[in-house]
DNA sequence: CTAGTAATCCATGGTTTTATGGAATATTGA
DNA sequence: TCAATATTCCATAAAACCATGGATTACTAG
């Protein structure tokens, strides 16, 4: 094999995680899977996945290495092969939205307007990640997890209360009132606090949300908590 | 369109960029540009491929939003679109070789044993960019730049010294003696400055490679020259 | 050891990539 | 305007990928 086929071996090599990278419904379940692990049954559901195709997505990803399983009985749980490949994954939507218009008008279509939302005269919708912690930690608001709650039990911001979106509407007395609330989902692309965010004006409550979300405010190396199983 | 709809239309946006990443040709030509811009002819001809693909290549990396384009005359030169895609792709490269035993594999077939070389009692092979710079800015070292002129010229280390691998053998007179040599090229993957090195010794020269290479001396910030055209 | 659950395997048909070579296009220099 | 050069476009055929549903495997609880 001559000097060109071994380059070309190694290079096929380092397109196979591209490769693993290049279907929007993988991306999907490597969202997920950033959040914490998770059985094959529930990321085709939350994917919106048949079955058989969620597997065979999830094998692409763990031949390609980027995720890695766990048998529990008779369940399987995968997830993220390792940090390298949520930064991968979070360098990888920003080089996309950075180059491709497209991005950003489809994350419009999705969320709304976002980040230069029609301020009203309002309160900003956006805090960032730097006074959202000096803030927690000095107590002077408080920190909502909107993510459904098996992801809230595998990480997130210390001190925060964890009622998922679906819940939200019903349980909002148990907000503290006379206080600013912050809330927070996945990431830069998830809907969740936005929703929340947007239901809680609605309720005459002070509320933002946190710049991006958990993915990258771990990736940032924040603290993080999480509930032992 | 429903929001299971407009998040898959989202995600497959991103995907874009993973598709376009998805090929071990196609990663050949980043890796290329990486060192600067060049025409599709010398990009068809430096990795190997027939013009008609390797332009369709290059179209494909543009869809992608990858690399970008800028005539002059007759010719088109395609470069990066940014520095961010050249940390995408180092990001890549270290994940798959972090999660994907045959990346280890395929490289020691293309470089040889590489960093952890027989040592045979001789100095190490290989040197760090901050030893590097200090030593550089010291002047105790010579830094020997081996890839071809053109990517020389587009971006080197400040003081180093261009003689292309292909005309090392021949220039060998040129290289003061009684100082070490330290050869560097394209980044962690390229075989040119392994290859100097085995000459250099053979010649009885105290030489050993950078760590990585220009590319990931040009992430992690550190000073950087080019000939002006 | 049998029934039931979770996940994977497999065959299928439909779509998307890929390499290639020749035709078409754009620009320059004569 | 014409010829030469660099690149892209296009048609084609081979290969790879994808979703899907039914069969199969792996494990657990009884």
């Amino acid at each position: 094999m001559g000097d060109r086929e071994k380059k070309s071996a190694l290079f096929e090599q380092f397109a196979r995680v591209g490769k693993a990278l290049g279907s929007g419904k993988r991306l999907e379940l490597i969202d997920l899977l950033a959040q914490g692990e998770r059985t094959v049954e529930s990321l085709a559901t939350a994917a919106g996945l048949g079955l058989s195709t969620a597997s065979a997505h999830l094998q692409a990803l763990k031949q390609a290495g980027l995720v890695s399983t766990r048998r529990e009985g008779t369940r399987i749980h995968y997830q993220l092969a390792g940090d390298d490949v949520a930064r991968l994954y979070s360098l990888m939507r920003t080089v996309a939205r950075n180059h491709l218009a497209e991005v950003e008008q489809k994350r419009i279509a999705y969320l709304g307007q976002g980040e230069f939302d029609a301020d009203d005269g309002d309160a900003p919708q956006e805090i960032t990640r730097e006074d959202l912690l000096a803030r927690a930690q000095a107590g002077t608001v408080t920190v909502l997890d909107v993510r459904p709650r098996q992801e809230f039990r595998a990480a997130h911001i210390p001190g925060a209360l964890s009622i998922p979106l679906e819940e939200l509407s019903a349980r909002l007395g148990e907000l503290p009132l006379g206080r600013d609330i912050v809330a927070y989902c996945r990431g830069a692309y998830c809907v969740l606090a936005y929703e929340a965010v947007t239901l809680l004006r609605q309720d005459g409550r002070p509320a933002a949300r946190l710049h991006e979300g958990m993915l990258e405010w771990r990736l940032a190396n924040l603290p993080v908590s999480s509930d032992a199983a």
